[in-house]
DNA sequence: CAGAAGTTTAGAACGTGTTCAAGCATTTGC
DNA sequence: GCAAATGCTTGAACACGTTCTAAACTTCTG
């Protein structure tokens, strides 16, 4: 097991010192590349070469290209200091100003956050658009219409819209069940929660009653999953 | 570029036909090769042996690895027959009914769809917590608990599994920002919306009418820079 | 200081997704 | 019917991430 450079509070033997010392050329070197050349520059060897270590070293310190790449994300972050800044009185306006420099953080630096992600996911062409075909993407729009013109949904909200943060939350359910990190049976639970919330939101008055009876009732079964 | 095999209306030159028929005997040989092996033994060497084509044969008619697997995902898919049984009065009950069944119509099928997805993506190990560090995750909580401690958030809504449906939200939108199918300018937008729904759905009656108001204001956004 | 323990190194190798020049079959124009 | 044109298939090859071996080097132990 490898020991951990943790908060420098233990002087640090030199070997590990100098392993630490490694692992910094490493990450800098991560960056400086992802900087450079993009994604396509990105590549062990090049890494080793730029880093001047051998090819073996960057395995022995982080065990894979993708944990180096979320080291580099670890290394980069300095979202407390950013979020520290936060003083509104308004405990909603705190939550959106946070979500808004969340988001800012990444905006800032586009190219680098892009290639960082892009090599943490390999995911890159229009996953997105072949998976939801079209076919099942009018029929999703229909039941929506189809609950809009019953009045469920407030006049004033889109139902396009909606639809979108609909699909939006069930694909992050989905994929945190292929990734394995929701259980099969929270997935339905957690899904309908996500759903009945946004749904409850975008409700018209007399919808609410059996909306919100929804979302009680996921959250019941998701704390009794647990 | 490629006719594409469309509904057999017109009757298919020969050579088309053995394209077609190279298509089926790949799809159908990865759809094996998944269902024996999963996803290790999916190399495209041997789903080219084991279709009885070339290694590049694949490429040239589907183009990726990647792409394989989508049709084997769209080829495989009832969906559309199992949600025309859907006959439901209410259509909110229709929209959790069909939630439902797209859920179960993975779920039915765990390993197979996993591995599927898997491929598609290629992340697995533990990404997720160590993108979303425990730092960042206390901070969003206790935004949440100021929030439901202020009266924002009904008093039944449990803070930490609505912050569990904020979080999926965000890292849907941001996955689509990365992936480029969401430009830099909708991606505050989106989120924002994406927040401020699920919040209204969570709020306390006398919380709800900003929360409302940004709901259409994110609305309006949207629409605006379309 | 000498031996033991642990790491880095260079190099080769494996299996992967993907591409390319060259050959072959089908299709097209006459 | 036949020849030219088209475009698909093929085997070889490339670059990649990753692992392995043996040797050289550095650090720790006594």
């Amino acid at each position: 097991m490898n020991r951990v450079a943790g908060m420098a509070s233990e002087p640090l033997s030199r070997r590990e010192a100098g392993k630490a010392e490694r692992r910094r050329l490493i990450i800098q070197a991560a960056r400086d590349l992802i900087r450079e050349t993009g994604n396509a520059g990105l590549s062990m060897r090049g890494l080793a070469a730029r880093a001047g270590v051998s090819l073996a070293t960057p395995y022995n310190l982080f065990g894979s290209k993708r944990a180096i790449v979320v080291a580099v994300l670890q290394d980069v972050r300095q979202f407390q200091e950013r979020f520290s800044t936060l003083q509104g009185a308004d405990p909603l306006e705190k939550i959106f100003a946070a979500l808004d420099i969340a988001i800012e953080f990444y905006i800032g630096d586009p190219s680098f956050y892009r290639t960082l992600w892009s090599a943490l996911f390999d995911a890159y062409d229009g996953v997105r658009g072949e998976i939801l075909n079209p076919k099942r993407d009018a029929f999703w729009r229909g039941l929506l219409l189809e609950a809009a013109r019953a009045g469920a949904i407030a006049p004033d909200v889109d139902p396009a819209l909606l639809l979108t943060q609909l699909e939006l939350l069930l694909r992050s359910v989905m994929f945190d069940w292929v990734v394995g990190e929701v259980s099969a049976a929270r997935l339905a639970p957690t899904a309908r929660y996500g759903y009945a919330l946004i749904l409850l939101g975008a409700a018209s008055p007399e919808w609410r009653g059996p909306l919100k009876a929804r979302v009680l009732e996921a959250q019941a079964l998701l704390r009794q999953v647990g």
